[in-house]
DNA sequence: ATGGCTTCAGAATGAAGA
């Protein structure tokens, strides 16, 4: 089973370039992010017509974020305000919710899929630094509570926007200093893969040169001067199932590209599994 | 080069992304 993470920066402007990969790709499950159009004007049936159920929670101009599915999903929910429901967070998680940024169901095998859109941060310091620690933290204290609630697999995924070791980044000098690679985004999220995450794509390689993105400026792309920042991360049965992790630059190649590249997970099935990991109900 | 390039919204001397 494979399920991908492609940041598209709009969905509209990139639904030729989705279809036509995931015809060569039909991956069980492809979360998108960036998606930039709210929900009643998302280009739903085309992507319908390949196979996929959709769900997705979007806004106006900027964030938004989708799930294609083969097999429906359930327990669908967005934003972190559904989940925590402890009065001490919920006023804060629905206004963290206002941008759209989560959002999250559970595949048959009570295997959860959890994408999301972490914000940018634009400058260390800055107003939009400060908030991408807060939404963060509220993420710590959302995985906790899924966590907390069932005895679901968890995968994360997505645009972290946090190149989360030196290894990650085409060059590290002066990252300390640049947004997505300074000590307290790197901490915040180091915080939520320690309620028990693992880096997907670290199982397979040590290797730098793994990048997720190229800035459209520069000429990045052609000079390979990338950043890793579209993660999978997995709970310990999960990363026990991984047996692939990949990133295909092939998109990032055509014209009028998303500057991210989709990122694919392969799990070994669960009936492959002895009996005593094997997962109920898949 | 306090930039470059791309998107959206709507008419900017723009905002935001990363």
């Amino acid at each position: 089973m494979k399920i991908a993470t492609w940041n598209v920066n709009s969905i509209r402007t990139r639904l030729d370039q989705v279809m036509q990969w995931l015809v060569v790709n039909p991956v069980e499950v492809l979360c998108l992010q960036e998606t930039k159009v709210v929900d009643p004007d998302f280009p739903r049936s085309p992507l319908e017509a390949l196979g996929y159920n959709l769900y997705c929670a979007g806004q106006k101009s900027y964030n938004g974020v989708a799930i294609l599915s083969r097999a429906p999903l359930e327990q669908v929910s967005a934003g972190f305000a559904p989940v925590l429901t402890d009065p001490e967070l919920h006023s804060t998680a629905l206004s963290l919710d206002e941008q759209k940024r989560v959002i999250t169901g559970v595949l048959p095998g009570n295997l959860r899929i959890v994408n999301l859109y972490v914000p940018n941060g634009s400058a260390i310091g800055s107003e939009k630094y400060l908030y991408k620690l807060s939404w963060l933290a509220m993420l710590r204290q959302y995985l906790q509570q899924l966590q907390s609630t069932k005895a679901n697999e968890i995968l994360i995924c997505g645009d972290f926007n946090i190149a989360l070791e030196d290894r990650d980044i085409h060059d590290p000098t002066g990252r300390e200093t640049h947004i997505m690679a300074s000590d307290l985004e790197r901490q915040a999220l180091q915080s939520v893969l320690e309620l028990g995450f693992a880096d997907s794509l670290r199982k397979f390689t040590p290797d730098g040169g793994q990048f997720s993105w190229w800035d459209y400026r520069a000429a990045s792309f052609r000079r390979n001067q990338g950043w890793r920042i579209d993660h999978h991360y997995l709970t310990a049965g999960l990363y026990e199932r991984a047996i692939g992790c990949q990133i295909d630059i092939t998109p990032r190649k055509l014209p009028q590209p998303s500057d991210h590249a989709p990122v694919i997970i392969e799990l070994q099935s669960s009936e492959l599994l002895p009996s005593s990991q094997k997962i109920e109900g898949e």
